[in-house]
DNA sequence: GTCTGTATCCTGGTATGACCAAGGTAAGAG
DNA sequence: CTCTTACCTTGGTCATACCAGGATACAGAC
């Protein structure tokens, strides 16, 4: 009816079905001739229009669900929606997970992010991210002795730098990093707080981190994150290689 | 008949068939069960296994296929992939295309990505690594009054540096935030290539950059990179605002 | 005239069965 | 033992049918 044109031409174009309606939508949304809130017109009517059958079209609709690009609402219709990042997560996943020596690799990345974010966070953080940030500073130090309290809270925090930071795209990356990193540290967290010494820096880190970013210095900010980084890495290093130096198990 | 317990648990869980399906394969997909070069068995028979009909179980695996997690393979049969981040480029360019105001806000994460990148690069780049970077350099040099090639020389130099951070999730990265900026800048190009200063400045800079890599000083080439960014920055607001204040300014 | 309840229609969700084309493979010919 | 060939398997697609429940319009009550 609106784009008869278009699709009749579609017709004839190469692909086996699926490929071509998938082009075709895919053409659609990229182009913005269907925005985030159009409906889509009823599975029936468009699986004739594009001369495929339903099942055909269905696959294409649900390939753009998971893409996260649409979503078909039982007994509404299909709408096209505004990509939802989260959707970021799993794909991050996938594309990373069965490769575990890639973890150090992702952990470059998010240093990345968060580096930039922390510059970010100084120059842009409210009041309530200040609030939110000692908060999580202080849960930091209420868990100091809890492996998986600790870990929630270290990364709690992290996630409050990044949030201060306010850039949608260092959030949602900064959030898919994280989720395959907690997938594959589990192991690690027990290990690190074996060290004595860990504590201590664990606190001091991040309050200076903290003070870096109250003090509106992104200079600084990103120095202390590094160190940080820096710091974590090496007692990372310590425990995987040879756990003895610093061990205090009691 | 091999999994039943698995799949008779699957059977009652939740779910409307498609996301019982998924969410059956996707637990199998990241558990690790399915790895990658695993045949699944046919259509048909996983069909009947999973309790769904044909129709649904390919939704599914059609929907895994876009992921790049599976690879259907006509008359063949589908084979788990290992994951190709290049699917990532698709996945960005729908989550963040149509909102053309997040353009500022993705370029932070390029920035994020290549500041960390160049420090890698600072470390890690070969031999081989400065001969790319030196040419990529030179093609800028040639390029510098074209504004198509410009950008192009531009942004391979720039890839040139992450990718002689040797860091495959920093590459990955970048690519698709590239991918995205190049979608919306075309535009804008021209208009930094009005300005006079913008020759030397793109030149100048991108010379620093090089040699603070080859001068493996991790800490200056970031300085420098960030520096060759908010330049490039001002020049995207004066264009931006009013493009006559400075125009062929000297 | 307005409100409300109900019957109907429309929509997605799913199942079934069938047909096609071509890759794989094992049986049969040489 | 090698090569050819026919068959079986497998994905790709289609057409049809049925279900359940949201949307809606119409009819009846107030």
């Amino acid at each position: 009816m609106t784009a008869d044109l278009e699709i009749t031409r579609l017709r004839e174009s190469g692909g086996k079905g699926f490929e071509k309606v998938f082009a075709f939508l895919r053409e659609r949304l990229l182009a913005g001739s269907l925005r985030p809130g159009d409906r889509l017109i009823p599975e029936r009517d468009l699986a004739a229009q594009l001369g495929v059958s339903r099942p055909i079209l269905r696959e294409a609709l649900r390939a753009l669900t998971v893409l996260g690009v649409v979503e078909i609402r039982d007994r509404v219709g299909t709408i096209v929606r505004r990509p939802d990042p989260s959707v970021l997560n799993d794909f991050f996943t996938f594309a990373f997970a069965q490769q575990s020596d890639v973890v150090d690799d992702v952990m470059q990345a998010r240093i990345a992010i968060e580096c930039q974010a922390v510059r970010l966070a100084a120059e842009r953080a409210t009041v309530s991210d200040f609030e939110k940030l000692q908060q999580a500073l202080a849960r930091i130090v209420e868990t100091i002795d809890d492996p998986d309290g600790g870990s929630a809270a270290d990364f709690n925090f992290h996630r409050a730098i990044v949030n201060a930071g306010k850039s949608e795209t260092l959030i949602v990356l900064h959030n898919s990093l994280s989720g395959i990193l907690m997938r594959s540290h589990r192991g690690r967290r027990e290990l690190l707080q074996a060290f004595d010494s860990m504590k201590t820096y664990l606190i001091e880190d991040h309050r200076r981190i903290f003070d870096a970013i109250v003090g509106r210095d992104p200079e600084h900010a990103e120095k202390v994150l590094r160190e940080h980084f820096a710091i974590g890495d090496n007692f990372r290093r310590r425990a995987a290689i040879g756990e003895s130096d610093a061990r205090n198990d009691s």
